[in-house]
DNA sequence: TGGCCATCTATCCAGTGTCAAGTTCAATCT
DNA sequence: AGATTGAACTTGACACTGGATAGATGGCCA
């Protein structure tokens, strides 16, 4: 644990100290479990110094989000930076680096997307989500540039988005439980990824034209 | 607000009534502002009435996440109804009940998929969550039917239920603002029921080599 | 050396969830 | 009828939380 120095009367990096103590109790006790005080205490400092730091919980938890984001943006460059030089792949390998950062880091990515209850105006966050997002974003250019450079980017991100989040969420959550079969999740991620390059070309090969009965 | 009737000492109907409060005080302070003592209050009774209802508070929310999925079952069902016969403009419809759902009750549908921090195991919420996933079940079922009969339905399920329900959960968690356009979320939802449409046709239809033509 | 000021501690406060024990009340039993 | 049982609800307490404030500490620079 990331205890005090000596008995030191400063901690001397009790930022960083406090920012680990946090994520190490977000992985053991959960978000719901998470406490401003016991984040203290893994620090060995009094219940009062986070405020120095991060001003209330709102804030400490903004700024773990920020590492939170910072660990994906590189988790899912790494995975790009293995899957070879086709857009289609490399978007798919980052779709891939989302789900399986989100797995192992349940808490801290629950917290990442929980817009209230966090500081969602902190720069620090805002740059760091910002740059995750731009991962994504670059992806998706080089995937319609490839294809299809006319396209406005967008929508398609948008969705992409959409579809890869809310597998991650699902399967966080454990609403999957019932669609997974007894080898885990192995068989329906490639399933997704499969169906999800099977979106992409679609979605930027010309506007759907399927006859929908009814609304707008 | 439900308070109790006249000043009796039995409330008559506290259980209805402190899901009400709920409900209200859900919608309107939020998750983190949720408080069992401020329901209690709002139903007009005292702080550790509750706990002989519902248990402890995971146990209240749980019984609250049961009736949001009770709602939601009855919002797909009614644009289902009003979609007319057609498998897929049904399922399309369906989705877009699910995203209006979310956005009408932000709060309540945030507590519906945290995993933990409500009564997960809850007997009334697990019949209710069934309940609101056979809707899509059986939407899915159909198209299958319709389209290619023996595909196996959960992959395709598993999809389309995470492109929706992402889309929801990025669009409540205000994730998405800098993808939508000065319209809202209209132009950007149109888009997501079109190209899930393409993305069921061609889930469904095999390897992804259908140019976008005619066929429904 | 002396003062400044960020850092951290010590205390206090309001508020929360939960538990144990008491109070009220309706229905059932003899 | 009158007693009893048990569910519904209240009261009060406890341990805990986040936040605010005032004071202690000690590194750093003139």
């Amino acid at each position: 644990m990331t205890t005090r120095p000596a008995d030191r009367y400063h901690h001397g990096d009790l930022r960083e100290a406090l920012l680990a103590a946090g994520e190490a109790a977000l992985a053991e006790r959960g978000v719901e479990g998470f406490t401003l005080r016991e984040c203290a205490r893994r620090a060995g400092v009094s219940h009062a110094a986070p405020a120095h730091h991060f001003g209330d919980v709102a804030g400490f938890l903004a700024e773990l989000a920020a590492v939170g984001f910072d660990r994906l943006t590189a988790a899912m460059e790494e995975r790009r930076g293995g899957a070879g030089p086709a857009p289609l792949a490399q978007l798919h390998a980052i779709g891939r680096g989302y789900i399986t950062f989100a797995v192992r880091n349940r808490a801290l990515f629950q917290i990442m997307f929980r817009h209230d209850g966090i500081g969602a105006g902190s720069p620090s966050l805002q740059r760091a989500g910002a740059t995750a997002f731009g991962v994504l974003q670059a992806a998706m250019a080089r995937v319609i540039a490839a294809h299809r450079p006319a396209q406005a980017p967008l929508p398609s991100l948008a969705l992409a988005w959409s579809a890869v989040h809310g597998f991650a969420t699902l399967l966080i959550e454990r609403q999957l439980d019932a669609c997974l079969g007894q080898d885990g999740i192995q068989d329906l991620e490639a399933d997704l990824g499969a169906a999800m390059l099977t979106l992409m070309t679609d979605a930027l090969s010309g506007p759907p034209t399927i006859p929908v009965g009814g609304e707008s």
